[in-house]
DNA sequence: GTCGTGTAGTTGATGGCTCAACTACCTTCC
DNA sequence: GGAAGGTAGTTGAGCCATCAACTACACGAC
């Protein structure tokens, strides 16, 4: 499995890309974070929970369908809603149907503050990558994106258990 | 300064193209992370670390450097170097010249680990990012995400206090 | 020389994330 | 109907990252 002599290493050229990758995603997150530390009243992940919240029909969605879209476990989408639930920009109520079932719902404070921090965050988001890639580039940037998704995706749910699920 | 009237939104496609991006690189770090966790004996920064350092002519980099090569800020890879070196991954000594610094140097015991990891680092990487893209994609990933890493850069130098530092 | 300022790195307190364990509920099947 | 196993979400302990403060050294100006 760890047989050496399998292995298809990265010639040079790969290499190069690779790392470039790894920077520019570093690079991104890290001005990205810093500019809503700095001027914003929302974290990028709290900004990134609120959107998906503001979009459902009625500003609500389940806990796991949150934790999905979102990408993270479940564990860290309680704990975070907690906080965002103290600061009165989210609360929590039960779901119609499946009594085990929890459902997010964005509140009025919670509406203000993403509406107060939408402009500088649209803005950083250009000026750190639509702005600075042609049209075209940014397009294929999507396409790869969204099948690096898809692969890691199915890596996900075909082998290690994926985050916070205690089955398998 | 955050006057609504002069944002220029995205359209919905390039909100699509954002969204593949950020689900993409989420879904990405997400399975690498849980291939090193599960089948490597190095988490996937470890293993960065490890990798700049095994380039080095003598496996050894000042603390500075090494933080700048990773994108993180100095007190975490202070940490993180700390929590290496008491499992003999790398050992830390004087810089010559400037008294100030320290240098992080890998031991055999680290550079044997990262051989071990190598492998099944690489066959991760092929599998969810290098074997699901076309070349021509992977080519153009690499160029746009080097603008984007330029462009974070520039950012971050410009205003914001980059990662740990004191000054400004 | 020493004052002021900038750089290198560490440290400790605080807060957030992870992991495993747990409750509670649903579903299936006998 | 009840046992078994799956799903939804929370909790708390421990670990890791962040932030501000701190030591120590370097360098330029006067």
């Amino acid at each position: 499995m760890t047989n050496e002599d399998e292995v298809r290493w990265l010639d040079a050229d790969q290499q190069d890309i690779w790392r470039s990758y790894l920077e520019g995603t570093a690079r991104f997150v890290e001005a990205l974070e810093s500019i809503h530390a700095a001027e914003l009243p929302l974290s990028l992940g709290e900004y990134g929970l609120l959107v998906k919240l503001s979009e459902q029909p009625d500003r609500t969605l389940r806990m796991s369908a949150l934790a999905d879209g979102l990408v993270v476990s479940r564990s860290r989408l309680s704990h975070t809603v907690a906080r965002m639930e103290e600061r009165g920009l989210v609360y929590r109520c039960a779901a119609s149907g499946d009594r085990r079932g929890v459902n997010c719902r964005l509140t009025d404070a919670g509406y203000a503050a993403l509406v107060d921090a939408a402009p500088g965050h649209v803005r950083a988001v250009r000026r750190l990558m639509v702005d600075v890639l042609e049209p075209e580039e940014f397009e294929v940037l999507g396409r790869v994106m969204a099948k690096v998704a898809a692969a890691g995706r199915a890596a996900t749910e075909a082998t290690g258990t994926p985050k916070g699920r205690t089955d398998c």
